[in-house]
DNA sequence: TATGAATGAGGGTTCATTCAT
DNA sequence: GATGAATGAACCCTCATTCAT
């Protein structure tokens, strides 16, 4: 039985949170982060432009905390999901059913947003939330090694496959439904949930 | 014998090529295209930036052309190769290893290139380019499905599998790879090729 | 024995004080007021940004009020000394004695203010307080007018010179110093007093 | 014979001249710096507002550029003065007489302008322009020894004051007349030269 | 009365595009 | 054809002012 380490959940005042919501919903368009306006933010939000600088420093903050608020909470329904019995199949099913009704995490959104960050850009936000992006990062890998533990033992997983292959299938999924949803995205179809979830069944089976 | 649809290759002046190559070696270093100026790509390409407008109407139709561009001559690669005996994993480690030395394709740079195009962009560019994008796009059905019903043939893709998951496997293969050298690109490694291989291997087996 | 006009004493609230003292120790650090933050205000006053708004109209008016409240004070004290026996080398030593320890006159504070004020600006305070003014223009009259003529008496002026050059005189003295003290700034070296004296004995004496 | 160092004369393009003189011309009407649009600026030297940015890299740096610009033409006219036979008094009438025709020297603008200049961004410039100011301070220096030098010895000077005691008188008349331009300024009354003149000869006569 | 969160008009700066040379 | 100086539309950010508490 792996212990969890606690850590101090992230508040958001109700301003930061509808700035997030604000910008996900417009990055979910398809649009660049350098094409979404900060008026275009204050707008989704619902206040003021001079108000998102009273709780971030300039717009790139924005992106960062609406990225850190993002992960924060897909993180904590994935450690949730570890309480029970579990199954990568089954999370992975309810997951992206939850991101097919963009419930739980802006995925398209996301992707495009981190692929909107520079090199530079990444480096001085990486500086900046150090903590906070260590944080985020050892929960990311402490819960996909209980997930691909739990996988190896009731035989989800083949046993031979370790976590650096199994994390590229889970990452490749991932991305791969985000790029073919912004390629086809003028098309208005979606990939199937059941693609992703039969490539990474395939490809980590024994 | 797989007949080949004959195509008019593309011409390009040498001008048209540095502005494309020196775009390429910019967006390599994970510059997102909105933080590329003209004048870099003018710079990078060694030729004056007004010059740039003698052969490009606009900024964006620079991205356009080159990332057709990029298309064309990773296609024309993969048409050759069908000529000759047609291995899906060795046709696939060859292209990696091209990859790798960005001889072929600029994939990392095409990957935040074309992540770079907004959804209203697409649509411009598709009515603009209508015809060339649309040969691509049969090109590269063409190819796919010639290389995935060879697959089926010579016990590489287990028959079952149709074309639509045979794509999203290859795609999503590229995509994770591409995603995970840039979320990863300060650190300096990038994902093996290897890794890339052999989920396509597992999830496209019988 | 001149009789000295009554004038009504002008009353500020313990408020305005604090705002109008706040705003001079922050010009006497050479800031202009355009440099100036409300917010900067409130806070060398110890209070809420918002309370200075029930005191003044607007950024401009602090500005303006304090002038005048600095004005009338350096006035009520030059009219004190008009009580006793006058010399006009003996006050101004006295006066820049003061100055210099910021006790009776934000000179550098002061200068810095009131050229801080564009002319358009001015015309505009003018008319808002055009009684004021006027009151300040009066009193400021009488009393050089009572000062030069003391000088002429006693022989420290020379009698063939008119009150506009006089004027001139003090005036430009007081003006060097707070120049000479801007310019120098950053050298921490002030304009000796005694330059100051030196240059009006000189240029006054018969 | 003191002997003149030879300093490089500075290069200006004549769209650099157009941004000062513009300045000097909006400046001259009283306005504070901070008052003053870039887009003003461009206005008032008919070029486009991105123009400037293409000589200038900020709205500070026209400022600076202007004041050393103003500087360096009225020290190398005053340079020139030394040439003939040289007497305190011609020269500040004569210096005067430009004056007022604004010919020579924009002395209200400057005067304005660099009162618009904070402690903290006079520091920075200095830095910037360590080298020009440098030399513009040398140069001034030298020239008021050998103006001094020559009134003590032609009798316009009391022989028993100092350089720096004639500095401060020069220097306050100057400011002097600035300081009651400026107050005055709507009032449309210009300080009258004589008044200078008078008072530097009184203050500096044995 | 006192406050500071919220606001948006306004300004400095960037950079894609043009056009005279 | 090739160039880069000139341009101004557009955008991020500041900060004086308001007003609900």
């Amino acid at each position: 039985m792996v212990s969890r380490m606690k850590y101090e959940p992230l508040r958001y005042s109700p301003k930061e949170v509808a700035a997030f919501d604000g910008l996900f919903r417009l990055a979910a368009t398809g649009k660049q982060f350098s094409n979404i306006k900060v008026q275009d933010i204050a707008t989704a939000a619902g206040i003021g432009k001079g108000t998102l600088y009273e709780y971030f420093s300039s717009k790139e903050e924005i992106l960062a905390c609406a990225v850190l608020y993002a992960l924060d909470r897909a993180l904590s329904w994935l450690e949730d999901q570890l309480q029970g019995e579990i199954s990568l199949y089954r999370t992975l099913e309810t997951f992206l059913d939850m991101l097919e009704k963009e419930q739980l995490l802006p995925v398209t959104a996301l992707t495009v947003l981190i692929s909107s960050v520079s090199g530079q850009q990444k480096q001085e936000l990486k500086q900046q939330y150090q903590n906070r992006m260590q944080e985020i990062f050892r929960r990311m890998q402490l819960c996909e090694k209980q997930f691909f533990e739990a996988g190896r033992r009731n035989g989800e997983i083949d046993p031979a496959l370790d976590d650096s292959f199994c994390e590229y299938v889970i990452v490749s999924s991932l991305f791969g439904m985000a790029g073919r949803n912004l390629c086809a995205h003028q098309q208005g179809r979606k990939t199937e949930w059941k693609l992703v979830q039969q490539m990474v069944f395939r490809a980590l089976r024994p």
